[in-house]
DNA sequence: AAATTACTCATACTAAAGTACCAATTCATA
DNA sequence: TATGAATTGGTACTTTAGTATGAGTAATTT
């Protein structure tokens, strides 16, 4: 805000050309706005995805960390829930599936996710499959 | 421009502001035009990066397509957002991975499930990696 | 015997996913 | 020009997934 008043400041040769159109300077003015609000909006959206990125690298990075330095030691029964889930089952149809309810599934799931050290179950199957556990 | 012009016109009351401080109307202008600005290079940016997107896909695209059956025909979103969905990421993270909202993400989810003949996103993974579409 | 591990089930939540509508825009093609 | 496909975005809603926490049981290990 301070440099855009500076800035405006700056211009303000509105004096000096008193005699031309007011309504060629506004034009100026809206034009030289209209640019340093592209260049803001460029700049915030660059500094956005930036963030963004390092984020993801790192995720990244630590899975493929995590892989070579530990070795996931699932259970049995964790890894037939996983198992069942890269078939696109759900909760319930595993429950069904193992003959168990839907809560002890739930149980399953959070404690593999910890294990494999991810959010999803859709992450859960793709990390599996690099490490071979399916 | 028309419509910058367009703008400048419609806010153009100085006529009847001619009593306030000149200075004021052009810090209006100024911060006007430049959200204007802002507004506009966020759109051109994102225009620009969906491009390049385009364009990275389609050339991993062209490697998958040709080997594969077209029964089932995904459109160039629908198989971007399949991906996505392969690498572990949720709707939200899929919606900024292609700069759309996560109402498009789950447009785009629902209408390649029934065209995949599935309910949930783990079977559009398992089936689309059979089909060989992934 | 005590501790540990795996498995089970539950409640009570929050978060994410998915469906069913609708609607606007763009773009290629009939 | 009109028509349809693709893309985007939205609201409102239901369903599923996931977390936090607690607890009981059986088997194994220390």
């Amino acid at each position: 805000m301070a440099i855009l008043i500076a800035i405006l400041k700056i211009i303000e040769y509105r004096y000096t050309i008193k005699k031309f159109d007011i309504d060629l300077y506004l034009g100026v003015v809206a034009i030289i706005f209209t640019g340093i609000g592209i260049w803001t909006g460029i700049q915030l959206l660059k500094r956005k995805e930036q963030k963004e990125g390092i984020t993801h690298t790192n995720e990244a990075f630590d899975q493929t960390h995590v892989n070579h330095s530990d070795k996931v030691l699932l259970s049995e029964r964790e890894k037939e829930v996983l198992l069942s889930m890269s078939e696109g089952l759900s909760n319930q149809e595993i429950a069904d599936k193992l003959f168990i309810s839907i809560h002890t599934v739930k149980t399953h799931s959070s404690n593999l996710f910890s294990k494999l050290q991810v959010k999803r179950r859709t992450q859960a199957i793709q990390k599996s499959k690099e490490l071979g556990i399916i």
